[in-house]
RNA sequence: GCCCUCAUCGUCUAGGGGACUAGGACGUAGGCCUUUCAAGCCUAAAACCGGAGUUCGAAUCUCCGUGGGGGCACCA
Protein backbone atom coordinates (compact mmCIF):
# COMPACT_ATOMS: atom_id res chain seq x y z
CA UNK A 1 0.00 0.00 0.00
CA UNK A 2 1.53 3.35 -1.22
CA UNK A 3 1.85 5.72 1.91
CA UNK A 4 -0.50 8.92 1.19
CA UNK A 5 -0.38 11.98 4.02
CA UNK A 6 -1.40 15.15 3.91
CA UNK A 7 -0.65 18.78 5.53
CA UNK A 8 -3.75 20.58 5.84
CA UNK A 9 -3.39 24.00 6.97
CA UNK A 10 -6.06 26.77 7.23
CA UNK A 11 -4.88 29.59 5.66
CA UNK A 12 -5.59 32.22 8.45
CA UNK A 13 -2.26 33.88 7.38
CA UNK A 14 1.36 32.73 7.65
CA UNK A 15 2.83 29.51 7.97
CA UNK A 16 3.28 28.74 12.16
CA UNK A 17 6.63 26.92 13.15
CA UNK A 18 4.46 24.39 15.05
CA UNK A 19 2.71 24.00 11.20
CA UNK A 20 6.01 24.03 9.81
CA UNK A 21 6.99 21.04 12.36
CA UNK A 22 3.85 19.03 11.64
CA UNK A 23 4.18 19.58 7.66
CA UNK A 24 7.86 18.40 8.22
CA UNK A 25 7.20 14.78 10.17
CA UNK A 26 4.79 14.18 7.14
CA UNK A 27 6.82 15.54 4.74
CA UNK A 28 9.47 13.10 5.99
CA UNK A 29 7.27 10.13 6.99
CA UNK A 30 6.31 10.33 3.15
CA UNK A 31 9.95 10.77 1.23
CA UNK A 32 11.20 7.97 3.91
CA UNK A 33 8.31 5.29 2.25
CA UNK A 34 8.05 6.83 -1.41
CA UNK A 35 4.50 7.58 -0.51
CA UNK A 36 2.93 11.35 -1.40
CA UNK A 37 2.84 14.43 0.37
CA UNK A 38 -0.11 16.28 -0.49
CA UNK A 39 -1.16 19.54 0.20
CA UNK A 40 -4.33 20.46 0.94
CA UNK A 41 -6.29 23.77 1.96
CA UNK A 42 -8.82 23.96 5.19
CA UNK A 43 -10.78 26.83 4.05
CA UNK A 44 -13.95 25.72 5.36
CA UNK A 45 -14.33 29.20 7.64
CA UNK A 46 -14.72 31.97 5.78
CA UNK A 47 -14.15 34.63 8.64
CA UNK A 48 -11.34 33.44 9.33
CA UNK A 49 -9.94 32.83 5.61
CA UNK A 50 -6.69 35.71 5.17
CA UNK A 51 -6.26 36.41 0.80
CA UNK A 52 -2.60 35.62 -0.07
CA UNK A 53 -2.34 33.17 2.79
CA UNK A 54 -1.82 30.13 0.64
CA UNK A 55 0.79 31.83 -1.68
CA UNK A 56 2.21 32.26 2.02
CA UNK A 57 2.05 29.11 3.03
CA UNK A 58 2.89 27.54 0.23
CA UNK A 59 6.16 29.85 -0.14
CA UNK A 60 7.32 28.88 3.07
CA UNK A 61 6.78 25.44 2.44
CA UNK A 62 8.84 25.59 -0.82
CA UNK A 63 11.50 27.23 1.13
CA UNK A 64 12.06 24.86 3.67
CA UNK A 65 12.42 22.42 0.77
CA UNK A 66 9.23 20.59 1.92
CA UNK A 67 8.10 19.99 -1.85
CA UNK A 68 4.16 18.20 -2.46
CA UNK A 69 3.08 15.82 -4.90
CA UNK A 70 -0.51 16.93 -5.04
CA UNK A 71 -2.07 20.40 -4.40
CA UNK A 72 -3.67 23.16 -5.27
CA UNK A 73 -1.42 24.55 -7.73
CA UNK A 74 0.44 21.26 -8.79
CA UNK A 75 -3.33 19.32 -8.85
CA UNK A 76 -3.27 15.35 -8.69
CA UNK A 77 -6.34 12.56 -8.91
CA UNK A 78 -7.94 14.07 -5.63
CA UNK A 79 -8.71 17.24 -6.16
CA UNK A 80 -9.28 20.17 -5.92
CA UNK A 81 -7.32 20.75 -2.83
CA UNK A 82 -9.11 23.81 -1.57
CA UNK A 83 -11.92 22.81 0.46
CA UNK A 84 -14.68 25.56 -0.41
CA UNK A 85 -13.95 24.12 -3.64
CA UNK A 86 -15.70 20.88 -3.00
CA UNK A 87 -19.06 22.49 -0.42
CA UNK A 88 -21.47 20.32 -2.30
CA UNK A 89 -19.46 17.10 -1.54
CA UNK A 90 -20.18 17.75 2.16
CA UNK A 91 -23.45 18.32 1.52
CA UNK A 92 -23.60 14.82 0.08
CA UNK A 93 -22.13 13.31 2.23
CA UNK A 94 -24.05 15.13 5.44
CA UNK A 95 -27.69 14.52 3.77
CA UNK A 96 -26.19 10.88 3.47
CA UNK A 97 -25.63 10.70 6.92
CA UNK A 98 -28.97 12.00 7.88
CA UNK A 99 -30.87 9.66 5.50
CA UNK A 100 -29.15 6.54 7.26
CA UNK A 101 -29.68 7.76 10.69
CA UNK A 102 -25.96 9.03 11.42
CA UNK A 103 -26.88 12.60 12.08
CA UNK A 104 -29.46 15.00 12.35
CA UNK A 105 -31.11 18.78 11.64
CA UNK A 106 -30.66 20.97 14.59
CA UNK A 107 -32.26 24.50 15.02
CA UNK A 108 -31.13 25.45 18.07
CA UNK A 109 -30.00 29.25 18.22
CA UNK A 110 -26.51 30.64 18.61
CA UNK A 111 -28.68 32.36 22.05
CA UNK A 112 -29.88 29.41 23.04
CA UNK A 113 -26.53 27.41 22.58
CA UNK A 114 -24.82 30.02 24.86
CA UNK A 115 -27.46 29.95 27.52
CA UNK A 116 -27.20 26.42 27.69
CA UNK A 117 -23.28 26.38 28.06
CA UNK A 118 -24.11 29.16 30.94
CA UNK A 119 -26.06 27.07 32.44
CA UNK A 120 -23.68 24.01 32.23
CA UNK A 121 -20.38 26.30 33.32
CA UNK A 122 -23.05 27.37 36.73
CA UNK A 123 -23.72 23.92 37.28
CA UNK A 124 -20.42 22.62 36.97
CA UNK A 125 -21.31 20.33 34.36
CA UNK A 126 -19.41 18.47 31.47
CA UNK A 127 -19.76 21.34 28.47
CA UNK A 128 -20.88 20.21 25.33
CA UNK A 129 -24.51 19.87 23.26
CA UNK A 130 -27.26 17.97 25.08
CA UNK A 131 -28.56 16.86 22.22
CA UNK A 132 -31.91 18.84 22.47
CA UNK A 133 -32.91 18.70 18.28
CA UNK A 134 -31.85 14.97 18.55
CA UNK A 135 -35.22 13.40 19.47
CA UNK A 136 -37.37 15.85 17.39
CA UNK A 137 -40.15 14.54 16.33
CA UNK A 138 -41.30 13.99 12.51
CA UNK A 139 -43.95 16.55 13.30
CA UNK A 140 -41.54 18.74 15.32
CA UNK A 141 -39.08 18.78 12.36
CA UNK A 142 -41.68 19.61 9.78
CA UNK A 143 -43.29 22.61 11.49
CA UNK A 144 -39.33 24.22 11.37
CA UNK A 145 -38.84 23.05 7.99
CA UNK A 146 -42.12 25.47 7.00
CA UNK A 147 -40.85 28.16 9.19
CA UNK A 148 -37.07 28.19 7.03
CA UNK A 149 -35.33 28.08 10.47
CA UNK A 150 -31.97 27.80 9.55
CA UNK A 151 -30.43 24.70 10.88
CA UNK A 152 -27.03 22.68 11.16
CA UNK A 153 -26.38 19.45 10.54
CA UNK A 154 -24.99 17.16 13.86
CA UNK A 155 -23.44 14.17 13.80
CA UNK A 156 -25.73 11.75 15.82
CA UNK A 157 -22.94 10.15 18.14
CA UNK A 158 -23.52 7.06 20.11
CA UNK A 159 -24.12 6.93 23.97
CA UNK A 160 -23.17 3.73 24.92
CA UNK A 161 -19.85 2.03 24.87
CA UNK A 162 -16.39 3.57 24.25
CA UNK A 163 -14.06 4.22 21.59
CA UNK A 164 -10.39 3.23 21.16
CA UNK A 165 -7.97 5.39 19.32
CA UNK A 166 -4.65 3.53 18.38
CA UNK A 167 -1.93 5.88 18.03
CA UNK A 168 1.23 5.52 16.54
CA UNK A 169 2.97 7.86 19.44
CA UNK A 170 0.93 7.22 22.15
CA UNK A 171 -0.29 3.42 21.92
CA UNK A 172 -4.21 3.06 22.72
CA UNK A 173 -6.16 5.62 24.35
CA UNK A 174 -10.36 5.08 25.13
CA UNK A 175 -12.69 7.63 25.48
CA UNK A 176 -15.78 6.25 26.80
CA UNK A 177 -18.30 7.67 24.01
CA UNK A 178 -20.61 9.54 26.21
CA UNK A 179 -18.29 12.26 26.90
CA UNK A 180 -18.28 12.28 23.12
CA UNK A 181 -21.04 15.19 21.77
CA UNK A 182 -22.96 15.70 19.14
CA UNK A 183 -20.69 17.79 16.93
CA UNK A 184 -22.08 20.58 13.97
CA UNK A 185 -20.62 18.59 10.56
CA UNK A 186 -22.93 20.96 8.70
CA UNK A 187 -22.76 24.89 9.66
CA UNK A 188 -26.06 27.10 8.92
CA UNK A 189 -24.23 28.75 5.82
CA UNK A 190 -23.84 24.87 4.04
CA UNK A 191 -20.05 25.12 5.05
CA UNK A 192 -18.65 21.95 6.36
CA UNK A 193 -16.79 21.82 9.93
CA UNK A 194 -13.45 20.88 10.05
CA UNK A 195 -14.46 17.11 11.47
CA UNK A 196 -16.50 16.71 8.30
CA UNK A 197 -14.49 18.00 5.74
CA UNK A 198 -11.31 16.27 7.15
CA UNK A 199 -13.00 12.99 7.26
CA UNK A 200 -14.35 13.26 4.16
CA UNK A 201 -11.33 14.36 2.38
CA UNK A 202 -9.00 12.04 4.09
CA UNK A 203 -11.04 9.37 2.55
CA UNK A 204 -11.49 10.35 -0.49
CA UNK A 205 -7.66 11.42 -0.82
CA UNK A 206 -7.15 7.97 0.49
CA UNK A 207 -4.73 9.27 3.12
CA UNK A 208 -3.13 6.33 4.94
CA UNK A 209 -1.75 7.94 7.77
CA UNK A 210 -2.90 11.42 9.86
CA UNK A 211 -0.12 13.20 11.44
CA UNK A 212 -1.19 15.85 13.37
CA UNK A 213 -0.78 18.27 16.43
CA UNK A 214 -1.82 16.70 19.94
CA UNK A 215 -4.59 19.11 20.06
CA UNK A 216 -6.56 17.51 17.69
CA UNK A 217 -6.63 14.49 19.81
CA UNK A 218 -9.77 14.74 21.68
CA UNK A 219 -11.30 15.17 18.24
CA UNK A 220 -10.23 11.32 17.10
CA UNK A 221 -12.99 9.18 18.60
CA UNK A 222 -15.46 11.54 16.98
CA UNK A 223 -13.38 11.19 13.84
CA UNK A 224 -13.38 7.35 13.94
CA UNK A 225 -17.45 7.09 14.89
CA UNK A 226 -17.64 9.09 11.68
CA UNK A 227 -15.54 6.56 9.26
CA UNK A 228 -17.84 3.70 11.11
CA UNK A 229 -21.04 5.66 10.23
CA UNK A 230 -19.64 5.78 6.69
CA UNK A 231 -18.10 2.29 6.69
CA UNK A 232 -14.62 3.44 5.86
CA UNK A 233 -11.28 2.49 6.56
CA UNK A 234 -9.77 3.88 9.41
CA UNK A 235 -6.39 5.87 8.57
CA UNK A 236 -3.22 5.56 11.00
CA UNK A 237 -3.29 8.09 13.49
CA UNK A 238 0.01 10.18 14.95
CA UNK A 239 -0.39 12.90 17.28
CA UNK A 240 2.37 14.87 17.66
CA UNK A 241 3.51 16.72 20.72
CA UNK A 242 2.93 20.79 21.23
CA UNK A 243 5.78 23.26 20.87
CA UNK A 244 5.73 25.59 24.05
CA UNK A 245 6.15 28.66 25.02
CA UNK A 246 9.75 28.83 25.98
CA UNK A 247 8.51 29.71 29.87
CA UNK A 248 7.00 26.43 29.27
CA UNK A 249 3.77 28.03 29.85
CA UNK A 250 1.06 27.40 26.84
CA UNK A 251 1.29 26.58 23.30
CA UNK A 252 3.39 28.61 21.51
CA UNK A 253 1.09 27.99 18.65
CA UNK A 254 -1.30 30.82 20.54
CA UNK A 255 1.57 33.22 19.25
CA UNK A 256 1.15 35.32 16.14
CA UNK A 257 4.15 36.59 15.76
CA UNK A 258 7.81 36.57 17.54
CA UNK A 259 7.89 38.37 20.68
CA UNK A 260 10.51 38.91 23.84
CA UNK A 261 10.99 36.40 26.69
CA UNK A 262 13.51 37.09 29.14
CA UNK A 263 15.94 38.98 26.74
CA UNK A 264 15.16 35.90 23.95
CA UNK A 265 13.89 36.78 21.34
CA UNK A 266 11.40 34.12 20.31
CA UNK A 267 10.30 33.86 16.62
CA UNK A 268 7.42 32.09 15.50
CA UNK A 269 6.38 32.28 12.29
CA UNK A 270 8.79 30.78 9.17
CA UNK A 271 8.98 33.84 7.58
CA UNK A 272 10.67 35.29 10.74
CA UNK A 273 13.18 32.29 10.57
CA UNK A 274 13.73 33.21 7.55
CA UNK A 275 14.75 36.92 7.63
CA UNK A 276 16.37 36.36 10.53
CA UNK A 277 19.01 34.87 8.74
CA UNK A 278 19.13 31.63 9.35
CA UNK A 279 19.06 28.93 6.11
CA UNK A 280 16.44 26.52 5.42
CA UNK A 281 18.66 23.54 6.18
CA UNK A 282 19.48 24.59 9.69
CA UNK A 283 15.32 25.19 10.45
CA UNK A 284 14.63 21.67 8.96
CA UNK A 285 17.29 20.11 11.15
CA UNK A 286 16.18 22.13 14.21
CA UNK A 287 12.52 21.15 13.94
CA UNK A 288 13.61 17.36 13.42
CA UNK A 289 15.18 17.08 16.75
CA UNK A 290 12.43 18.62 18.39
CA UNK A 291 10.15 15.84 19.76
CA UNK A 292 11.75 13.20 18.05
CA UNK A 293 15.06 11.01 18.19
CA UNK A 294 16.79 8.53 15.99
CA UNK A 295 18.45 7.35 19.19
CA UNK A 296 22.19 8.44 18.42
CA UNK A 297 24.26 11.49 20.03
CA UNK A 298 24.07 12.61 16.06
CA UNK A 299 22.91 16.60 16.31
CA UNK A 300 23.84 17.34 12.53
CA UNK A 301 21.12 15.55 10.60
CA UNK A 302 20.90 16.92 7.22
CA UNK A 303 17.09 16.13 5.56
CA UNK A 304 18.82 13.53 3.61
CA UNK A 305 19.82 11.64 6.89
CA UNK A 306 16.72 12.33 8.31
CA UNK A 307 14.58 11.21 5.78
CA UNK A 308 16.81 7.79 5.87
CA UNK A 309 16.11 7.64 9.96
CA UNK A 310 12.66 8.69 10.27
CA UNK A 311 10.12 6.58 12.08
CA UNK A 312 7.07 6.84 13.69
CA UNK A 313 8.34 5.27 16.71
CA UNK A 314 10.81 7.69 17.74
CA UNK A 315 8.58 10.83 18.28
CA UNK A 316 8.79 11.44 21.72
CA UNK A 317 4.91 11.95 23.43
CA UNK A 318 6.56 14.78 25.73
CA UNK A 319 5.76 18.57 24.39
CA UNK A 320 9.08 20.62 24.02
CA UNK A 321 10.01 24.44 23.93
CA UNK A 322 12.37 25.57 21.08
CA UNK A 323 15.80 25.60 22.14
CA UNK A 324 16.41 28.83 20.56
CA UNK A 325 20.52 29.03 21.77
CA UNK A 326 20.90 25.07 20.14
CA UNK A 327 19.31 27.21 17.12
CA UNK A 328 21.93 29.67 16.84
CA UNK A 329 24.79 27.00 16.99
CA UNK A 330 23.17 24.92 14.22
CA UNK A 331 22.71 27.63 11.98
CA UNK A 332 26.23 28.55 12.26
CA UNK A 333 27.53 24.80 11.19
CA UNK A 334 25.12 24.86 8.22
CA UNK A 335 26.71 28.54 7.53
CA UNK A 336 30.22 26.67 7.96
CA UNK A 337 29.27 24.07 5.27
CA UNK A 338 28.59 26.77 2.68
CA UNK A 339 30.53 27.10 0.07
CA UNK A 340 32.33 30.92 -0.41
CA UNK A 341 29.81 31.55 -3.30
CA UNK A 342 27.05 30.39 -1.56
CA UNK A 343 27.84 32.44 1.47
CA UNK A 344 28.08 35.49 -0.58
CA UNK A 345 24.91 34.87 -2.05
CA UNK A 346 23.55 34.06 1.30
CA UNK A 347 24.57 37.29 2.79
CA UNK A 348 24.15 39.60 -0.18
CA UNK A 349 20.39 40.86 1.14
CA UNK A 350 21.58 41.59 4.49
CA UNK A 351 24.46 43.86 3.46
CA UNK A 352 22.23 45.59 0.64
CA UNK A 353 19.66 45.95 3.12
CA UNK A 354 21.96 47.89 5.74
CA UNK A 355 22.87 50.06 3.30
CA UNK A 356 26.68 48.49 2.82
CA UNK A 357 28.48 48.89 -0.56
CA UNK A 358 30.50 46.14 -1.29
CA UNK A 359 31.16 44.48 -4.70
CA UNK A 360 30.33 40.99 -5.84
CA UNK A 361 34.58 40.36 -5.84
CA UNK A 362 34.89 41.90 -2.78
CA UNK A 363 32.46 40.14 -1.36
CA UNK A 364 33.19 36.53 -2.32
CA UNK A 365 36.76 36.92 -1.31
CA UNK A 366 35.75 37.75 2.56
CA UNK A 367 33.68 35.31 2.32
CA UNK A 368 35.92 32.09 3.24
CA UNK A 369 36.43 34.47 6.34
CA UNK A 370 32.87 35.22 7.74
CA UNK A 371 31.75 31.86 7.20
CA UNK A 372 32.83 30.80 11.01
CA UNK A 373 32.09 34.33 12.45
CA UNK A 374 28.55 33.65 11.67
CA UNK A 375 25.71 32.53 13.50
CA UNK A 376 22.58 34.49 11.49
CA UNK A 377 23.49 35.89 8.04
CA UNK A 378 22.79 39.42 9.44
CA UNK A 379 25.59 39.44 11.87
CA UNK A 380 28.00 39.94 8.58
CA UNK A 381 26.60 43.05 8.55
CA UNK A 382 29.00 44.59 11.60
CA UNK A 383 32.34 42.66 9.85
CA UNK A 384 31.86 43.99 6.95
CA UNK A 385 30.87 48.07 7.36
CA UNK A 386 34.50 48.47 6.88
CA UNK A 387 33.82 48.02 2.85
CA UNK A 388 32.21 51.06 2.67
CA UNK A 389 34.00 53.95 2.71
CA UNK A 390 31.60 56.21 4.74
CA UNK A 391 30.75 55.28 8.65
CA UNK A 392 33.97 54.35 9.97
CA UNK A 393 34.98 54.95 13.45
CA UNK A 394 37.76 57.67 13.73
CA UNK A 395 41.13 56.79 13.98
CA UNK A 396 44.22 58.74 16.25
CA UNK A 397 47.62 58.04 16.41
CA UNK A 398 47.52 57.00 19.45
CA UNK A 399 45.04 53.71 18.33
CA UNK A 400 47.62 53.20 16.21
CA UNK A 401 50.81 52.41 18.46
CA UNK A 402 50.83 50.04 21.18
CA UNK A 403 53.28 51.48 24.24
CA UNK A 404 55.51 48.29 24.83
CA UNK A 405 55.60 46.73 21.64
CA UNK A 406 54.51 48.87 18.92
CA UNK A 407 56.05 52.53 19.94
CA UNK A 408 55.22 55.82 17.44
CA UNK A 409 58.29 55.46 15.51
CA UNK A 410 57.84 51.61 14.44
CA UNK A 411 54.23 51.83 13.91
CA UNK A 412 55.10 54.68 11.42
CA UNK A 413 57.78 52.38 10.04
CA UNK A 414 55.79 49.22 10.22
CA UNK A 415 52.72 51.31 8.07
CA UNK A 416 55.38 52.74 5.29
CA UNK A 417 56.49 49.07 5.01
CA UNK A 418 53.27 47.61 4.78
CA UNK A 419 51.96 50.61 2.29
CA UNK A 420 54.83 49.92 -0.17
CA UNK A 421 53.84 46.02 -0.06
CA UNK A 422 50.45 46.80 -0.84
CA UNK A 423 51.40 49.00 -3.46
CA UNK A 424 53.74 46.48 -5.03
CA UNK A 425 52.63 42.89 -4.70
CA UNK A 426 51.86 40.71 -7.56
CA UNK A 427 49.70 39.25 -7.91
CA UNK A 428 47.36 40.30 -5.32
CA UNK A 429 46.82 37.44 -3.05
CA UNK A 430 46.35 36.26 0.46
CA UNK A 431 49.22 34.22 0.38
CA UNK A 432 51.52 37.19 -0.98
CA UNK A 433 49.40 39.47 1.01
CA UNK A 434 49.90 37.35 4.41
CA UNK A 435 53.18 36.57 4.19
CA UNK A 436 54.40 39.98 3.75
CA UNK A 437 52.63 41.84 6.37
CA UNK A 438 53.74 39.09 8.61
CA UNK A 439 57.15 39.78 7.81
CA UNK A 440 56.75 43.60 8.41
CA UNK A 441 55.44 43.40 11.72
CA UNK A 442 57.40 40.57 12.86
CA UNK A 443 60.62 42.77 11.73
CA UNK A 444 58.62 46.42 13.61
CA UNK A 445 57.69 45.21 16.44
CA UNK A 446 59.83 45.07 19.72
CA UNK A 447 59.00 41.65 20.72
CA UNK A 448 59.59 40.48 17.24
CA UNK A 449 56.17 39.20 16.97
CA UNK A 450 54.10 40.21 14.23
CA UNK A 451 50.92 40.49 16.01
CA UNK A 452 50.95 44.08 18.19
CA UNK A 453 51.55 45.27 14.77
CA UNK A 454 48.49 43.42 12.66
CA UNK A 455 46.13 44.70 15.47
CA UNK A 456 47.03 48.08 14.91
CA UNK A 457 47.10 47.55 11.15
CA UNK A 458 43.79 45.77 11.46
CA UNK A 459 42.56 49.30 13.25
CA UNK A 460 44.04 51.36 10.76
CA UNK A 461 43.05 49.37 7.50
CA UNK A 462 39.26 48.53 8.43
CA UNK A 463 39.17 51.14 11.12
CA UNK A 464 36.91 48.88 12.98
CA UNK A 465 37.86 47.35 16.55
CA UNK A 466 36.24 44.15 15.79
CA UNK A 467 36.62 42.40 11.76
CA UNK A 468 37.44 40.10 9.75
CA UNK A 469 40.96 38.47 10.17
CA UNK A 470 42.94 41.63 8.37
CA UNK A 471 44.52 39.93 5.12
CA UNK A 472 41.26 39.20 4.11
CA UNK A 473 40.13 42.38 5.00
CA UNK A 474 42.92 43.76 2.81
CA UNK A 475 42.29 41.42 -0.01
CA UNK A 476 38.60 42.31 -0.01
CA UNK A 477 39.25 45.86 0.15
CA UNK A 478 41.50 45.85 -2.50
CA UNK A 479 44.57 47.73 -3.57
CA UNK A 480 43.82 50.87 -4.25
CA UNK A 481 41.60 51.26 -1.24
CA UNK A 482 43.83 49.82 1.54
CA UNK A 483 46.62 51.95 -0.17
CA UNK A 484 44.51 55.08 1.25
CA UNK A 485 43.35 53.78 4.22
CA UNK A 486 47.66 53.17 5.34
CA UNK A 487 48.14 56.04 3.89
CA UNK A 488 45.36 58.16 6.28
CA UNK A 489 47.43 56.44 9.25
CA UNK A 490 50.98 56.85 7.94
CA UNK A 491 49.98 60.83 7.90
CA UNK A 492 48.41 60.46 11.62
CA UNK A 493 51.47 58.84 12.46
CA UNK A 494 54.06 61.51 10.57
CA UNK A 495 51.81 64.23 12.08
C1' G B 1 -15.93 21.42 36.43
C1' C B 2 -15.31 17.09 33.00
C1' C B 3 -12.15 14.30 29.58
C1' C B 4 -7.30 13.22 27.35
C1' U B 5 -2.15 13.38 27.94
C1' C B 6 2.98 14.16 29.51
C1' A B 7 7.18 14.06 33.30
C1' U B 8 15.71 12.60 32.93
C1' C B 9 20.80 18.46 33.69
C1' G B 10 18.53 25.62 32.64
C1' U B 11 16.94 23.77 27.48
C1' C B 12 16.73 19.77 23.41
C1' U B 13 17.44 14.70 24.35
C1' A B 14 19.70 9.11 25.04
C1' G B 15 18.07 5.21 28.09
C1' G B 16 12.61 0.85 28.20
C1' G B 17 14.62 -4.06 34.86
C1' G B 18 21.39 -5.37 36.17
C1' A B 19 26.06 -2.64 30.88
C1' C B 20 24.19 4.02 35.25
C1' U B 21 29.67 6.41 38.70
C1' A B 22 22.63 8.28 34.23
C1' G B 23 25.39 9.40 28.05
C1' G B 24 25.28 13.37 24.07
C1' A B 25 24.16 18.43 22.42
C1' C B 26 23.20 23.69 23.20
C1' G B 27 23.99 27.20 26.80
C1' U B 28 27.16 28.49 31.15
C1' A B 29 32.26 28.58 33.60
C1' G B 30 37.55 27.75 33.06
C1' G B 31 41.74 26.56 29.89
C1' C B 32 44.51 25.94 25.14
C1' C B 33 45.14 28.28 20.37
C1' U B 34 45.22 33.30 18.56
C1' U B 35 46.32 39.82 14.81
C1' U B 36 40.40 41.46 16.99
C1' C B 37 35.92 38.69 16.98
C1' A B 38 34.92 33.94 16.05
C1' A B 39 35.78 28.89 14.93
C1' G B 40 38.27 24.61 16.81
C1' C B 41 40.15 21.56 20.86
C1' C B 42 40.22 20.25 26.27
C1' U B 43 38.05 20.48 31.18
C1' A B 44 34.15 21.53 34.78
C1' A B 45 29.45 22.37 37.15
C1' A B 46 24.55 20.62 36.01
C1' A B 47 19.05 15.94 35.94
C1' C B 48 16.00 10.60 36.84
C1' C B 49 9.01 15.37 40.23
C1' G B 50 7.25 12.86 45.18
C1' G B 51 5.42 8.53 47.77
C1' A B 52 4.02 3.63 47.99
C1' G B 53 4.34 -1.14 45.58
C1' U B 54 6.37 -5.35 42.29
C1' U B 55 11.44 -7.41 42.15
C1' C B 56 17.40 -10.24 44.53
C1' G B 57 17.68 -5.53 41.79
C1' A B 58 13.66 0.27 39.40
C1' A B 59 15.47 6.30 35.81
C1' U B 60 13.10 1.99 33.46
C1' C B 61 7.08 -1.85 35.44
C1' U B 62 2.23 -0.74 38.61
C1' C B 63 -0.66 2.50 41.61
C1' C B 64 -1.54 7.10 44.08
C1' G B 65 -0.18 12.02 44.44
C1' U B 66 1.96 16.59 42.48
C1' G B 67 3.15 19.58 38.52
C1' G B 68 2.88 20.84 33.19
C1' G B 69 0.26 20.65 28.48
C1' G B 70 -4.16 19.94 25.47
C1' G B 71 -9.44 19.70 24.64
C1' C B 72 -14.64 20.52 25.96
C1' A B 73 -17.45 26.46 19.28
C1' C B 74 -22.07 26.79 13.47
C1' C B 75 -12.55 27.89 14.64
C1' A B 76 -9.41 25.01 12.60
Amino acid sequence: MTVRVRFAPSPTGYLHIGGARTALFTWLFARKHDGQFILRIEDTDQKRSVPGAIKAIQDDLRWLGLDWDEGPDTGGNFGPYIQSERIDLYQKHAEWLVEHGHAYHCYCTSDELSAMRKEQMEKKMPLGYDGRCRHLTPEQIAEKEEAELPSVIRFKMKREGETAIQDAVRGEIIYKNSQITDAVLLKSDGFPTYHLANVVDDHLMEITHIMRADEWINTAPLHINLYRAFGWDLPVYAHLSLILNPSGKGKLSKRTQSFSDSGQQVLVKVEEFRDGGYLPATVVNFLANIGYSTGDDREIYPVEEAIAAFQLKNINPAPSRLPYSKLDWLNGQYIQKLSPPELAAAIRPYVDAAGIGISAKALLAIAPAMSNRLKKLPDAIPFLAFMDDAANMDITASKLIHQKNLPPENALRGFQQARDLIAAIAPYNLDGISSGLLEIGAGVTMNGKAGPFLGKLRLGVTRQKVSPPVFEAILALGRDKTAVRLDEAIGLLSA
